[in-house]
RNA sequence: GGCCCGUUCGUCUAAUGGUUAGGACACCAGGUUUUCAUCCUGGCAACAGGGGUCCGAUUCCCCUACGGGCUACCA
């Protein structure tokens, strides 16, 4: 019976990053596992604001976390999220709220004096040059720095008389003796003595908790079930689960699972110095959300099987904590760019197209073509746009790749060298000879037969065997190039029109 | 310094008390192709070191080395 009861509780998982700017790649591997793990269990993702460092809160964080949270994919169920899908206008869900810590302080307070009356905590008046004394001259005797308990000797007649005096203070948490052993679900049995913990300062003088605090209430009483977060955490856990045990919530804490940390080539935590870190820095380079995710998921994390390709609900349907690594893992953007080509090649044409479009359009050559070239209308326009990424899709691997190499599709100011035309030992007149025969060939064909499979028949049967020489000046005379997707389908893109006036170009350039 | 965690090809990783230690990325060499890319084939390349336990350890245990993290009125 109890364990049927166990099974039916709904998992509740939040992801709670600081609004201190942008979403590192590392908090979106959280939020990915979290979300991959409450999806997988029919359970309900919750963003959580932790605010609780008012000096490092930056004005707008909020909105680009949970943009970056849904550009990759993941889905609010609860907390903190845009009303309505309205960028910009934040609310909150849930029954449990709010979800803001700022919003929160007088839970913490509650729950803090609680404490206090039990004697589980106590006020520190130290000031912070005193503590910063006390440290220097523990390290000095090669101790580990830990709060000496100064202000656990005052009396309350002492304590009542600076609190009188306004002297600012902080609470602690006294960590009790013993030891304190818990079970991580990816690192096992862990186990620490009491006396190498420091008393945590649980709520500052300016009256907001710190982190330690904040979580361990609002995991409580947000009823979270387990807490996925970096192993930089791990260190600290046994004063979470002090502070659980404190409460009296021991028996219902949440699971715990830590996870390694992602790592620069030098295999140091990845930080901004060596690139990339923010998640906004990735989609601005163009790699699709799926591609990202895919990667991400799999630093830390492996089905166990040889799949390497996944789509957010593949990832969703194979996840297993279980399978969780304690190895941290280099971010390899090799095997980024690899991923994400593949995901690319996997896309249909329209979605590339809609992904792929706001990058092109920042380009300049982009924007010269879409002023000079009148197309005859936005859906003329659209489908070439198409058609080149129909051509390109198998050699991109961010979206801002598009149209880089291939210019010539977008310009008609394509500068040809007649050397470049010449393929091979053929001569200058066998090449004028057989883009003539290639200008007549296609010539033949009316703008309607203008479709990829005919042009590459009629091109080959003319060619004859050595088709180099009749292909290749082809490519130069259409591109200005000698590296180039094929002929046929540059001659495809380009058009009946276009491509006759190309080559005649490079005729009266061989004259 | 103290405490905690980790260690299989360069990188992400799989497997196993007895295997030629597998796959993928990257790299190299071929092939296909008119070039580039794609694609295909092949190659290079790893159990950190030392002790145990065991008939036998990459696998289990211990130590060392190396790496990472924490040691804030930051999260």
């Amino acid at each position: 019976m109890e364990n049927k009861k166990e099974n039916q509780k709904e998992i509740r998982v939040r992801f709670a990053p600081s609004p201190t700017g942008e979403l590192h790649i590392g908090g979106l591997r959280t939020a990915l596992t979290d979300f991959l793990f409450v999806r997988k269990n029919r359970g309900k993702f919750i963003l959580r604001i932790e605010d609780t460092d008012q000096k490092r809160i930056v004005p707008g964080a909020i909105e680009r976390i949970i943009e970056m949270l849904e550009w990759a994919g993941i889905k609010i169920d609860e907390g903190v999220k845009f009303k309505n899908n309205k960028e910009n206008t934040i609310w909150e869900v849930g029954d449990f709220g709010p979800y803001i810590q700022s919003e929160r302080l007088k839970i913490y307070q509650e729950y803090v004096q609680k404490l206090l009356n039990e004697g589980k905590a106590y006020r520190c008046f130290c000031s912070p040059e005193r503590l910063e004394k006390m440290r220097k001259t523990q390290q000095k005797r090669k101790e580990a720095p830990k709060y000496d308990r100064f202000c656990l000797r005052l009396t309350p007649k002492e304590i009542e008389e600076k609190i009188r005096k306004k002297e600012p203070y902080v609470i602690r948490f006294k960590i009790p003796e013993g030891k304190t052993s818990f079970e991580d679900l990816v690192y096992g049995k862990i186990e620490v003595n009491n006396d190498i913990l420091d008393d945590p300062i649980i709520l500052k003088s300016d009256g907001f908790p710190t982190y330690h605090l904040a979580m361990v209430v609002d995991d409580h009483l947000m009823k979270i079930t387990h807490i996925f977060r970096g192993v930089e955490w791990l260190s600290s856990a046994p004063k979470h689960i002090l502070l659980f045990e404190a409460f009296g919530w021991r028996a219902t804490m949440p699971k715990l699972i830590h996870m390694p940390n992602i790592l620069n080539k030098n295999r140091k935590k990845l930080s901004k110095r060596e690139g990339s870190v923010s998640v906004l820095d990735f989609k601005n380079q163009g790699y699709p959300p799926a591609a990202i995710v895919n990667f991400i998921a799999l630093l830390g994390w492996n089905p166990k099987t040889e799949q390497e390709i996944f789509t957010l609900d593949e990832l969703i349907d194979q996840f297993d904590i279980q399978k969780m690594n304690r190895a941290g893992g280099v971010f390899d953007i090799d095997r980024l760019n690899w991923i994400s080509a593949q995901h690319i090649k996997k896309m249909t044409i329209n979605d590339l197209y809609e992904n792929a479009l706001p990058f092109l359009r920042e380009k300049d050559f982009y924007k010269n073509w879409e002023k000079e070239n009148k197309l005859e209308n936005e859906e003329a326009r659209k489908e070439y746009v198409k058609k080149v990424l129909k051509v390109e899709r198998d050699r991109l691997e961010k979206f801002t790749q598009t149209g880089e190499n291939n210019r010539f599709f977008f310009s008609d100011e394509i500068n040809i060298i007649p050397d470049d035309l010449r393929w091979k030992n053929s001569s200058n007149e066998e090449t004028k000879k057989n883009l003539s025969k290639a200008m007549e060939t296609l010539n033949r064909l009316s703008e309607k037969e203008w479709e990829l499979a005919r042009i590459e028949k009629i091109l080959l049967d003319v060619a004859g065997e050595k088709r180099g020489d009749l292909l290749f000046p082809l490519r130069a005379a259409l591109t200005g190039q000698k590296k180039s997707p094929s002929p046929f389908e540059v001659a495809w893109v380009l058009g009946k029109d276009k491509t006759l006036s190309r080559i005649k170009n490079a005729l009266s350039i061989l004259e």
